[in-house]
DNA sequence: TATATTTTTTAGATGTGTCTAAAAAAATAT
DNA sequence: ATATTTTTTTAGACACATCTAAAAAATATA
């Protein structure tokens, strides 16, 4: 059995992970907000328990078995999500604190219960993937709203990095998942996007732009 | 904050207290499965936060304060229960364990719209109360044991009056709590029941009718 | 390449919640 | 009333996950 400690740090490998194959102690003491020497430590555990290939001063990434259990975390994340907004009727940008305890609860059939009274979604509030019981995940076709050229259009799918600012700026703005965007004008001088969004035109900062998500169409 | 473990004393405190308003530090120790050396030390810890009184050998018992932490940690234990069982269709025997885990979540915005989305459930599966949302919690079904017609079925809960002679009658004749009662037959002459205890017969004045507690079921 | 800076690790401390073993207090029996 | 037993508390230890401060290794800079 892991602890929820464990279970945080193999998360926090996963998603650093997209960002580059091999993880820094710094990055993950930033990410989980933690100094280097706790990280450390927690490495030479999961290392231990071969949930991570780690060499001293080498930085760490995933076996195959951290892998796993990192997936069903997500899972369970990404699951009760989904019951938060679809069914509770929160915001989105609502439930990530909430089911960042919820996803730590230990059971697998209330996990397999909870996502056949969901309808098996395949997709959580934001856009991202949910992986099956067995831990496998569909990779996303989705670009970040800054690769767009100038009238392409595309429909919001998710935030890159979900922080609670962005979401609750989006929330205010009324965005949300699924909405169609057209890129109308880029400002050259610091990168602004004036998008239409709905039919009603919204200016970004270059650093939105670097979050937001979106599936591309013609 | 409260940690996990302070919310758990909590809860077997309130619950240990419907059997006898005094805890002792043995019982918390038995129900919470710990040496009592833990408990004597977390007892102090309670204290010391005003959640429970608490002299030394003497035994303890919820504040006021104590009491509104516990029936919230009892309100979230039964609806979560309430929601494994008509949302996921679990069994009422399986959700007991992952309720203990789930009643931890600490947000009170996701327990008031579970209540809602559940349809303000009264009871949970067991038919126990659910106590709202300021920690107020509807009397039990507690019937003194004269009230009960031929053939009803308790489990005694307690005694109106708790007289020496009485306890000491009940101790002589090896009734405690717990035990489970079935009336046979009420004799309409003098009022004298005779009941059934764990499969043993027994005559009971109407005395002692008047003063012996006990929850009914069907 | 030598030196300075940054990153990472080690060593030792802290807080929480548990334990065992022994002492103290209370309850029970003789 | 005293001795025995049971209950409760104290004292000291340990595991876990964190921290600070200092040392070591890796990287960047002059």
């Amino acid at each position: 059995m892991n602890s929820e400690s464990e279970e945080d740090y193999l998360k926090a490998l996963y998603h650093l992970q997209k960002e580059s194959d091999e993880v820094t102690t710094n990055s993950i003491a930033e990410f989980l907000e933690m100094k280097p020497s706790s990280v450390t430590d927690m490495l030479k555990k999961l290392s231990e328990k071969n949930y991570i290939k780690y060499q001293k001063y080498k930085g760490s990434s995933l076996s195959k078995k951290g892998r796993v259990i990192a997936l069903k975390i997500i899972r369970k994340h990404r699951l009760w999500e989904t019951f938060l907004v679809d069914k509770l009727g929160f915001g989105w940008g609502q439930v990530h604190i909430i089911a960042e305890q919820l996803e730590h609860i230990k059971s697998e059939e209330l996990t397999d219960r909870l996502e056949s009274f969901l309808g098996n979604p395949k997709y959580d509030p934001h856009g991202d993937p949910i992986p099956n019981k067995e831990g496998n995940i569909e990779k996303m076709n989705q670009k970040v709203l800054i690769e767009l050229h100038e009238l392409q259009k595309g429909i919001i799918t998710g935030v890159k990095k979900g922080t609670a600012s962005l979401l609750s700026y989006l929330d205010k703005e009324k965005i949300k998942l699924g909405d169609k965007i057209q890129v109308l004008e880029i400002i050259e001088f610091d990168g602004t996007f004036i998008v239409d969004i709905n039919g009603r035109k919204c200016t970004f900062s270059e650093k939105i732009c670097q979050n937001l998500l979106l599936e591309t169409y013609d």
